[in-house]
DNA sequence: CCAAAAGTGTTTTGTGTACACCCATGT
DNA sequence: ACATGGGTGTACACAAAACACTTTTGG
């Protein structure tokens, strides 16, 4: 028990943190769309409320408590600093370096990254209201000088979306940890179910296509793509059809993974969200929700 | 709510280390190779000085210093542990789930991975002069780590090498995050140079091809494999040729990426070793370290 | 009938694998 | 010369890319 004597406290070791970077997709016919027309990834951050970097925007993130796992604590983070429910959790990577405090108390910062399908991150945060909803991207503007700070109030104001093409200055070394996940996330889409779970649980090829070519930020052979997809076998179709445009209606599928895949991170979310009473992990449990796929 | 940034602390953080999983290649004639001959993969395992698990086999392990980058923590414990000197060093993954103490304090460890040359692992340690190697304490244990207790200078039993398929019962989680290590071992040779890290700067064809086969755990078609190095473009021959056996010498040759690659790693190793003094790290090169490869 | 999107076929190109074979070297 | 490991050639299976084509739907 008392072996850790907490006393001991000689190079003072660093505070750490939760930090989590959010993806979604634009919604569908705004203005959240490239030159070419396609969709594009937003993610939302927080306006800083204290030194350093006051005023920035910056990532949600939150406290860690030692009676919470990893994944809780990001969970926890994400939720009460922008009210989502993601779809899938993963960790990123820690943070560290001495200096990437920039003034502040030396910081190490576990970070999450999560994804949070279309309809929620436009109908949730932006109120519902598709065109206000969208944070408009004087957003670049805005972060320049405006340095006035909301009231910690709940609401608004404090938290915004951005596209990923265009975002703010930001705070500490946010903007390139932003950058990795948007890596791993362009690896991942590669192996993993990842692009599903920035649509609903069911959707048409076309969906799955658009999300593919927002992710990658290029064209892809669309029949190529739908026989890929559907050789990969882990699509079943639900028998249902759905009209998108408004001509043929597309066939409309659900991921079913037929090896026990890359169960891990949605596991993760399950526990993550149905743990309201805590039963305690096991070592293995955590280690499967740990173990991301067979491509570390 | 006013979290919206990694600075404030309230509720009793978790104690914090550093734990590092290093592999090497066994012996090359030795006992050090499984049925079929193939070489393995060896890791040196320190032994617990303290509760709980007190006696039990652990990974190396040490403090992180609020002054300290991550990798020069665990660079440090690896070091200070075992007298290694690793040719790779990559974070592997942050663990901290509230009950892998297991009786100690709630403990996070940020874990390493890293790879030692054949050659070192098998001159300074095995055998029977484990030499410098110190008993420290690892960090998923009380992170009360006191960087003292290393004195017991003792030198030996404390540090021993276990091959990869016959490991002793070990304390905490370590078992799964070895394994865990692994995988990430065994999916990264298919993309990046680690497989080189665990032979000198220079190698054979068929050396190299050992090594995969090690890794792999599987047969692997010697010519292909050697046209599929060829072709990748990274192998250099340097004119030399080397005789392994006793007959014909083969050609020698050295990993040169073309593209500005995985180099991330290779450049954390450098800062690692050349930091005698400290400069401070920019936010830059902190990521550069960290951004493994095109692929997370 | 036309436009637009869903969905299919077919050819070409490239890559991985199996395995037969030749070459260089020391005994 | 011959055994051993170094090194090359080649044929086949299969997956990915390119792109022409047919089908279904709403206007």
């Amino acid at each position: 028990m008392g072996f850790g004597n907490v006393s001991e406290r000689r190079s003072a070791p660093p505070q750490v943190g939760v930090s989590v970077v959010i993806l979604a997709l634009g919604p569908e016919h705004a203005e959240a769309q490239d030159d070419s027309g396609r969709s594009q990834l937003w993610l939302p951050l927080v306006r800083r409320v204290r030194q350093p970097f006051l005023g920035r925007w910056a990532l949600p993130g939150g406290n860690l408590r030692a009676d919470r796992s990893l994944e809780q604590s990001a969970f926890e983070a994400l939720e009460s600093t922008t009210a989502l429910h993601p779809r899938y959790l993963e960790q990123l990577y820690t943070f560290g370096d001495p200096d990437r405090s920039h003034g502040g108390l030396p910081m190490v910062s576990i970070v999450y990254w999560a994804l949070v399908e279309r309809e929620e991150a436009n109908g949730v945060d932006r109120g519902s209201d598709l065109a206000d909803a969208i944070g408009r991207d004087d957003a670049g503007s805005d972060s320049s000088g405006d340095v006035s700070v909301r009231a910690t109030a709940d609401g608004d104001g404090n938290v915004r979306w951005f596209p990923e093409h265009d975002l703010p200055p930001l705070a500490f070394d946010h903007r390139a940890i932003i950058d990795y996940a948007l890596e791993r996330l362009r690896s991942k889409i590669e192996y993993s179910d990842v692009a599903t779970r920035l649509l609903g649980p069911t959707f048409t090829l076309r969906q799955l296509h658009d999300v593919y070519e927002a992710i990658a930020g290029q064209d892809i052979d669309l029949a190529n793509f739908r026989r890929k997809m559907l050789a990969s076998g882990d699509l079943e179709d639900t028998g249902l059809k759905r009209r998108e445009g408004r001509q043929r209606p597309a066939a409309v599928y659900r991921y079913v993974p037929r090896r026990p895949q890359d169960a891990g991170s949605a596991y993760a979310i399950d526990r993550a969200v149905k743990r309201d009473e805590d039963e305690p992990d096991t070592v293995d449990s955590a280690l499967a929700a740990l173990i991301p796929s067979a491509r570390g």
